[in-house]
RNA sequence: GGGGCUGUAGUCUAGUUUGGUUAGGAUUCUGCGUUUGGGACGCUGCGACAGGGGUUCAAAUCCUCUCGGCCCCA
């Protein structure tokens, strides 16, 4: 029996071997599994579901922020690549080129790693005027970066899908503004949806996205002390509208170079999503993450069986709107299903017994806590939301927890060092120089995560060269 | 970029040191029956030496190349 445990389950332990426990959950819990290409993974149902609902929330709050999805295509001329320099030197050692053999090829093509060069190429033949402007759109894609370091699932693949907004504005204010507002969109997505807390700030120059005037993006704390970029909004500035020959007659009369924002969120958001709510049993959803938010797991024996199925199907049908997983199967056990929805994080599991018939109740048991709770039939609507707003909430504060103990403030270089190597993330006077943050890389392998939003005064001393701090920056080991 | 480990069924694994039965076991899966309050049991059936080349009477085992997987460090 112990045996059967062992082959079937995590056999991991979190805090033990978190890389080893991470495979197993992603395996295990049916989420992805490895392509026959290196670096290339497969999105299983159970995962491709979380990415679905992401989606709807993200395709609400974007409809109501005036942004439309759209769809560009998958291959680019090389010809693009070069009208905007700094872009085109960010991306180029991972581009996938594609060759035909012996066909008659006008032009090189690649895959795209990111699509501002393509969008932006047709932005520039329908943008004449400022009434054409703000335009936002967005899509929902794949993209190819031909990574040479170890690639791990969800992660970092070759191949991943994700949403790339791409928006043009007549001013940089107003560019400004709602690069901050997806941004926003950004962290709201992540607090409210999956339940992870983040930071927000601002790249530095040597992290900040190549070609862009500046990044701003929100940053989490992995399990396991390295800190994952969540999501990224850009102000792209003018640049890319040279490169393209994008321009609009203004109020003015005058012919004007637009302002332009692109930001992005990939699949990665699932791996943080498995890593940081995941247990020693599996995979943990958020109940707004869960699409099947209740597994219910009839107890039959031989005489109440008709009973109790008949009574299990009916609440089965009363609960329709947590899409209930109905386990009926008889050729497992309740503890073997037990253990199975729970690897596979469905938040509530119901239990009903004919002990229970008789009572009149089910069994409630939460896959966050594993606490238990006996409820009437006639109280299950109620006490059912109520129960998933509270894991939802849990989830979130727990996370916060950890988020907030293991983020430090610092001050000296002994200190910083300490936190960097204990997984911590560090919050330290920075002078905002590339020769800073290049030392800082190669002593202990941390960068800079972001510039915190939260600046009050900064009069201490850069936390590696002495001079004068710029900003306060939050650094750790990412992924 | 540097280093290490590894490849036997869907999964885990024995066998490799010292070449020699029909490659053994567990689990999954098929089917039947009995079961069911924390990974049930009996019987039945299916399923594997990563690939190429070499040495040999004989290769999962030795040599070699290729392909793949995993980990660590920069």
């Amino acid at each position: 029996m112990k045996k059967l445990e062992k082959e079937q389950g995590i056999t991991e332990k979190k805090d033990k071997n978190f890389v080893e426990w991470y495979n197993q959950v992603v395996l295990k819990a049916e989420l992805a599994d490895y392509g026959p290409v290196r670096g290339f993974m497969i999105i299983r149902p159970n995962a491709y579901r979380i990415w679905e609902t992401i989606q709807k929330y993200f395709n609400n709050a974007i409809e109501a922020l005036g942004v439309s999805n759209a769809y560009f295509p998958l291959l680019i001329p090389e010809s693009f690549f070069k009208k905007e320099a700094e872009h085109a030197e960010g991306f180029e050692p991972e581009l996938a080129w594609i060759e035909q053999e012996g066909k008659d090829v006008d032009e090189k093509v690649a895959i795209r790693p990111t699509s501002e060069t393509i969008i932006y190429d047709s932005y520039a033949k329908w943008i004449r005027s400022w009434r054409d402007l703000p335009l936002r759109l967005n899509q929902w894609c794949n993209v190819l970066r031909w990574e040479v370091k170890q690639t791990k699932l969800f992660l970092r693949t070759r191949e991943f899908l994700w949403q790339e907004g791409h928006c043009v504005y007549e001013t940089k204010e107003e560019c400004d503004k709602e690069v901050k507002i997806f941004l926003g969109e950004y962290q709201k997505l992540c607090h409210e949806l999956l339940a992870i807390p983040t930071i927000a700030g601002k790249k530095t120059d040597a992290e900040k996205f190549a070609g862009a005037l500046y990044t701003l993006t929100i940053e989490s704390l992995m399990p396991d002390g390295k800190a994952l970029q969540m999501g990224t909004s850009h102000n792209l500035g003018q640049d890319f509208a040279k490169g393209f020959g994008i321009s609009f007659i203004d109020k003015g009369e005058k012919k004007a170079l637009p302002w332009q924002s692109s930001w992005g969120f990939s699949t990665r958001l699932i791996g943080a999503l498995i890593m940081v709510h995941g247990d020693d049993k599996g995979l943990v959803l958020p109940p707004k993450v869960a699409h099947n938010k209740i597994a219910i797991v009839p107890i039959v024996f031989k005489e109440d069986k008709e009973n109790v199925l008949k009574k299990a199907k009916e609440i089965a049908k009363t609960l329709k709107k947590f899409n209930p997983i109905f386990d009926d199967r008889d050729n497992y056990s309740p503890g073997w299903k037990f253990n199975e929805w729970e690897l596979k994080g469905i938040p509530l599991r119901l239990e009903i017994g004919p002990k229970d018939l008789k009572a009149k109740q089910v069994v409630l048991v939460r896959r966050d806590t594993g606490e238990k709770e006996f409820v009437k039939f006639s109280a299950l609507e109620k006490t059912i939301p109520a129960l998933l707003d509270i894991i939802q909430s849990d989830l979130f504060a727990n996370a916060n927890k950890l988020l907030d103990s293991n983020t430090v403030k610092v001050n000296t270089w002994a200190w910083f060092e300490k936190g960097v190597k204990g997984g911590k993330m560090v919050l330290a006077p920075f002078c905002c120089t590339e020769s800073c943050e290049e030392k800082i890389k190669d002593e202990t392998t941390a960068t800079s995560r972001c510039i915190s939003f939260d600046q009050k005064k900064v009069d201490g001393k850069c936390i590696k060269c002495g001079s004068k701090a710029e900003s306060l920056v939050y650094f750790a080991k990412a992924y």
